[in-house]
DNA sequence: TTTTTTGTGTGTCTTTTCAACACATTGGGT
DNA sequence: ACCCAATGTGTTGAAAAGACACACAAAAAA
């Protein structure tokens, strides 16, 4: 038995009188995607006293939207401001919750939670993926006291309850939307060369593709600024940098990259 | 005032015990597409004692998943099994609830709602859109007893609350998704000629399209079984009918009309 | 300093797809 | 029997996609 520890204050109001200010049964779970060394992360908490992991999530206040909860939940997480954020889907299996999730972090202050009590409910979860430039997160200090970890997404394990069944959805998402809207504007740095951003892309899609023909079609999307810099430092011939064109990317991200039909 | 009716009993219980056998704060909504003499229409619902229209919807039994409650919904209103079910967004807005709808439904019986009643809660509502066959649907009969309609998707007026929002967010997902998509299957009967179908999809897609393109990019899709049979009655040359093939739709369905990148 | 290594920049050619268009065919109307 | 209008089918040129070759530059090795 663990010793009792004071519970802190929003903890404790959250058991009491969560029911009066969130809306009940929903709760928002977000799939934050970064990119870093050439590998696709998400990022995930870790479950105290537990080895699960879980999605960064939360509840959503009575008087907010489910984006904003989503945003609210996406800001505490990372303290980063440019975020690309879609909703994707609606999970609600009605077996989907785990109650022992709450009861263990509710144990750790000796208390324990009353069967009827809102946490307990069944509760259906709201979707949505997010896009991050990774070098602007700091895990460290805007993470809660849990611990958080960027998880390579070909490395998924030990997900609570549906986590991984949201993520593995949240990728394919965000692949279809690949095909028809730009990205890369939220998960690369402000300036990036043609290599990192195919990289990102054969990364998402998980195939290679030809760096030439690439190349001429990034360019063809009119979304690109091609700067007079190079990158250099590697070990070989510097590429140019480039940055998006913020306002032909906003374009594109209204009317897809391609006309249709 | 209008004399008091005597109560269905399971309008009655929706209100006394609602909140014990449904998810709380919780709908789904069905924008409903139906093809019809070349105009894309959606089924609506009359509100009693008022102009306005409104989606199909219902709550979610505390042991079901949305798309079941939506596949109920579509069940209890349209009387068909062969439908195609697609969610597609969660429409969150605080203000969008307008609670004189579900007061009016019951002054009618001449109960006046509790102001705490799970009826006057703030609701987020999980939009679908479903596909049907037009004339497998029977609207007298499975339809409830209030009025309903097929309302041509560009003739919209007085729809109550977001749910105008709602069915032009569903078109605009259904448009996305013919993209990638067959569809057809479901909105077309048994066998329909290739003009049919390309009504259909300029209909979708408002703009026209050509027919001799139209027609190998159907076939090379690869979808479609052409039989010997004409549509013979037309006042001009009887043009091929066909069926889908369902093996390959199927496929389809899952693995997109295209290989992607 | 020179050479080597290797990822990057750019051009060309072929193949495939897409879009625009023309003509023959057929069923019903007159 | 003839005409009309919509359907069936083929062709052609333009555009996009895919495959490939060579030149260049920065760091590392010699």
């Amino acid at each position: 038995m663990s010793k009792k520890k004071s519970i802190p204050a929003n903890i404790k109001s959250d058991l009491e009188k969560g029911d009066k200010i969130y809306q009940p049964g929903i709760s928002v779970d977000c799939t934050i995607f970064g990119f870093h060394e050439n590998v696709l992360k998400v990022l995930l908490l870790k479950i105290k006293h537990s080895n699960k992991w879980a999605l960064p999530g939360g509840f959503i206040y009575k008087d907010e939207t489910i984006e904003n909860a989503a945003y609210r939940v996406l800001q505490e997480r990372t303290g980063v401001d440019n975020i690309f954020l879609q909703q994707f889907n609606a999970f609600s299996d009605p077996n989907r919750s785990d109650i022992t999730i709450h009861q263990n972090r509710y144990l750790e202050y000796g208390i324990k939670i009353p069967k009827d009590n809102w946490l307990l409910q069944r509760f259906i979860t709201i979707g949505f993926y997010a896009l991050i430039d990774f070098t602007e997160v700091d895990l460290g200090d805007a993470i809660s006291n849990e611990g958080a970890e960027w998880v390579d997404i070909n490395k998924l394990s030990n997900l609570m309850m549906d986590h991984e069944t949201i993520v593995l959805k949240a990728l394919e998402s965000l692949r279809t939307q690949l095909a028809y809207l730009p990205i890369g504007r939220n998960l690369l740095p402000k300036k990036f060369t043609m290599p990192e951003l195919q990289k990102l892309y054969e990364t998402i899609l998980d195939q290679k593709l030809d760096r030439r023909n690439f190349q001429r079609k990034m360019i063809g999307f009119g979304i690109l600024n091609k700067l007079t810099e190079t990158r250099k430092g590697g070990a070989h011939k510097a590429p140019f940098l480039y940055t998006f064109n913020d306002k032909k990317y906003q374009k594109a991200l209204k009317e897809g990259l391609y006309g249709s039909w």
